[in-house]
DNA sequence: CTGAAAGCGCTTACAG
DNA sequence: CTGAAAGCGCTTACAG
């Protein structure tokens, strides 16, 4: 490495103090002499000077880097939202570290301190509900900080949500307009801090009721997604299975066509089927699978704006909300 | 937000030095008193201190961070990149910062510069190749960059790919034991600096001739992913269209099968199909695609562990090396 | 075994 | 219109 070069060498080169150099970087000239800029500006020049924003973030306390925790990057969501915040962040001139908790409140926590250690100026996190103390703490200090895609009981912090309830509603009338009766619904383990699952779960029982539908518990199976092909057979050899099943995320999808094909089943005349999240190979399956499709990217600009906003204004205390984005039902012909 | 705890406050709480608290910090208790230890370590927890890693960075030169420049975090190879980066990273204690350069060199600067001023200590690079002078400077100032997915002709800097002629030529002979012989591809534009497109096409030609195939050029096909249904049609007007097609990544394969879905064809009957990367649907499509998998983990953890290398050892001046990742041929029913 | 002092590279009142 | 000085929160020789 070369040795840096620092203000106090421009300021030598331009025949000034590190004082004006420093008004210069940060355009404060409002009463510069012409000639003071011209040289100092050449100085930088010659020397390829660029400020080291370390020391400034020492100096002025914020870093101008967020960080963002994710359950997980390798899921679509969440790698849309990561883009969606990374966007918004460059036109503000914000950096930001994207860790992966993986769910485990333990690494959680870890990088929650670590970034705060690296005096990041707020977080966005998909939370995994198991650090309710933390949350509570950097409530507490008034540290800027959003969730995403799920809520924390208690924790009063402004979140970015998928209406989920309305996302399984949707599905629940296409069925129905369509002649369905026998509904079902293959989740994921139905954990109490996960929003979408225990509101999208909910969200189909009351679509159902409000159908004027029984809601079949038989019909509602839910584990872990390495179970499913196991859950799914035991969920067909009852007398009378369900015709329409709804897949509460884009892996139970995969999932249930996985079993589908192995079945040879064929959609939507023994199966009709819809998903919540639009993936990538909805429109080219055969048949085309009719989806729900979540805002992915206005969700992660939400999260970034209140975020940004929360950072410049740390001193109003702004009222937690919750932001709930509408879903979207996308019509292809799996049902 | 909380005042923050400093060190000397600590050490005014415990009644030490902060030098002490430091070296206590630093894990250089050599000869430390067993009751300063245990001083310390109280007046640290009764504050909830935690050091300002911001401050020891400036000091020790050291960011503990750094930055990974993708084209695009969308595409399902740089997250499983990124993802196995950040593993590993995670287990060192270093942290990423992710950036979007969206395929433009003059993002691709901007953000290489801004990296470069928050002082991360490295960078990963899908570079776009149209920053030859910035790249030169980086290496002639020794600065630890390792290049991901594509190489730059003429820049002296470890370069992590997938072995591009061998994952056409696996395609080929695939076709060929299936007796295909109008074997045709279908590519995005074949830009030079894009290693991976101008590496398939050849190996595709390669490959051919080595299989003693001819290599009908009007079987090539190349354009913006937005021109590929029109390209697909003007193949299929020939006499002779091809019967057998690789598609030199995911986001053609999305197009093959878009204009196979509107063409009604039958796969593999009247059309065989090999993809390279192996996208998420490739097992319950119907029928199953064949593919060839690029080991992105691998990949991804070996331009991380080569980077922290250099970041360890700036002294030693390393050779430039390019590593090659095999590709795997998943065969599946589409050919 | 522990502390005083200098310094990392900036910014920011304040003085002139 | 510009500069000297203090300070951000650490670390690190060095002295004792």
């Amino acid at each position: 490495m070369m040795k840096a070069v620092t203000i106090s060498d421009v300021a030598k080169q331009a025949g000034v103090s590190k004082s004006t150099v420093s008004q210069f970087l940060n355009q404060r000239y409002d009463y510069m002499a012409e000639k003071t800029k011209k040289r100092i500006e050449q100085a930088i020049d010659e020397l390829g000077y660029s400020p080291n924003i370390v020391a400034r973030s020492l100096k002025q306390k914020s870093t101008m880097t967020i960080g963002v925790i994710v359950a997980n990057i390798l899921h679509v969501f969440s790698t849309q939202v990561i883009r969606a915040i990374e966007d918004y962040c460059n036109e503000s001139n914000f950096h930001v570290i994207v860790c992966n908790a993986d769910d485990e409140p333990a690494k959680e926590k870890r990088y929650i301190d670590m970034l705060r250690a690296k005096q990041v100026d707020g977080i966005i996190v998909f939370p995994t509900g198991g650090n309710v103390d933390l949350y509570k703490d950097l409530v507490k200090q008034n540290y800027p900080i959003v969730f995403m895609d799920r809520m924390v009981p208690g924790i009063s912090v402004s979140s970015v949500l998928l209406d989920n309830e309305k996302a399984s509603d949707l599905a629940v009338r296409t069925f129905v307009k369509k002649g369905y009766t026998r509904i079902g619904m293959i989740s994921p383990p139905i954990v109490k801090n996960i929003t979408p699952r225990t509101e999208r779960v909910d969200g189909f029982k009351k679509a159902l009721k409000k159908q004027q539908m029984t809601f079949y518990p038989e019909y509602l199976a839910s584990g872990e997604i390495a179970d499913i092909q196991v859950m799914m057979e035991q969920l067909f050899k009852q007398a009378n299975p369900p015709t329409a099943l709804l897949a509460l995320n884009d892996r139970v999808l995969v999932e249930i066509l996985q079993f589908v094909k192995a079945q040879q089943f064929n959609i939507p005349h023994d199966l009709a089927l819809i998903g919540i999240d639009d993936v990538s190979f909805a429109g080219i399956y055969n048949p085309e699978l009719t989806t729900i499709a979540q805002p992915a990217f206005e969700m992660g600009k939400k999260a970034a704006e209140l975020l940004l906003y929360l950072i410049r204004n740390k001193n109003v205390q702004e009222e937690a909300r919750v932001y709930r984005f509408e879903p979207k039902l996308i019509e292809r012909t799996s049902v």
